[in-house]
DNA sequence: CGCGTTTGACCGGCGC
DNA sequence: GCGCCGGTCAAACGCG
């Protein structure tokens, strides 16, 4: 028993990439050590991703994350795959159940008032709950691809350069650390994102994001705007960091040395989703604690 | 007052 | 069928 609770527990840890080389145990900096032998691991992070041939041109100028991710077949990405094949419109009318029997007809209504306010009130609850299971039912059917990865962070939530709404909080099984569910507050762009904290290392911060932004982030259109009136951008929260996904330059660290290509893989994957920069952003920022040199790419396509 | 967080309730999926 | 669990909703609440 006890040891299924482990497996269990470690279901987002098993789906890190690495995983076959570094237990769960292990803390994050030595995942972060890439060895040789993780480098020819036939399956890292780039095979998750489909990709095989990453030579230092293709990772700086191809755009092919979201190519891979949504023309991969690979059974790992089953559920970025499934949500590219299930991209159908939503249809206008499927979520309103307006259907709400329109009641008894005026005279019965003074006969029980009482058995008519009930019957309202369950009417109401069961339309309500028959609402919620076909947003439910779309939902799943919209499923997102999903990217997670792990920050060495004392905040939970990390700033990224999008505004963030928290709607759900749970505690995780068999850890001590609560799971924050958040929602990209533009409403036009449902993405989504989870965060918890690793149960073995509690200085390790696990966020998923869910979907894929369909603006641009806040804080680099406040940057772009202020471009545009000739006021100089404001200056990156961490040094080493541009605001610009495409073009931050985490300060390297000889032991990130052999982890390069694989963030820059990371990068492109974040462009790419439009994640925006990922920074750090707290007073220890100053003290070069920098985000993006603790961040392990780790792609993490539930098998549902 | 608007926006964000908290928190209990609810639902569906899944394993037994 | 039942219970557990993950994910979401929404009312209540807090804060600036």
């Amino acid at each position: 028993m006890e040891r299924k609770q482990a497996v269990k527990i470690e279901d987002s840890i098993q789906h890190f990439p690495f995983s076959d080389y570094y237990p769960a145990s292990t803390p994050l900096l030595s995942m972060l050590d890439f060895s040789s032998e993780a480098e020819r691991s036939s399956f890292g992070f780039m095979d998750l991703l489909g990709i095989q041939d990453f030579t230092p041109s293709s990772i700086f100028d191809t755009p092919f994350v979201e190519q891979q991710i949504q023309s991969s077949s690979a059974p790992l990405l089953a559920d970025s795959s499934s949500e590219v094949l299930n991209n159908q419109p939503m249809t206008p009318n499927s979520s309103t159940i307006s259907s709400e029997s329109s009641g008894a007809p005026n005279g019965e209504q003074s006969k029980a008032k009482d058995d008519d306010d009930d019957d309202k009130e369950e009417k109401h609850q069961k339309t309500k709950k028959q609402l919620k299971a076909r947003k439910m039912c779309e939902k799943k059917k919209q499923r997102e691809p999903r990217f997670a990865f792990m920050t060495k962070s004392e905040v939970d939530h990390l700033e990224d350069g999008y505004r963030w709404r928290k709607y759900g909080q749970k505690a995780v099984k068999n850890s001590p650390f609560p799971r924050s569910y958040y929602r990209c507050t533009t409403a036009t762009c449902n993405v989504k994102k989870r965060v918890e904290r690793c149960f073995n290392d509690p200085s390790i911060v696990v966020t998923t994001y869910e979907g894929k932004h369909a603006h641009p982030s806040p804080i680099m259109l406040r940057q772009t705007s202020s471009a545009a009136t000739g006021l100089p951008p404001p200056p990156p929260p961490c040094p080493g960091f541009s605001a610009n996904a495409a073009t931050f330059a985490p300060p390297l660290q000889p032991m990130q040395v052999p982890f390069l290509s694989h963030q820059s893989q990371f990068r492109n994957l974040a462009h790419q989703m439009n994640l925006g920069y990922l920074n750090y952003i707290n007073p220890k920022c100053e003290t070069d604690y920098a985000l993006l040199q603790d961040i392990v790419p780790s792609l993490v396509p539930k098998e549902e």
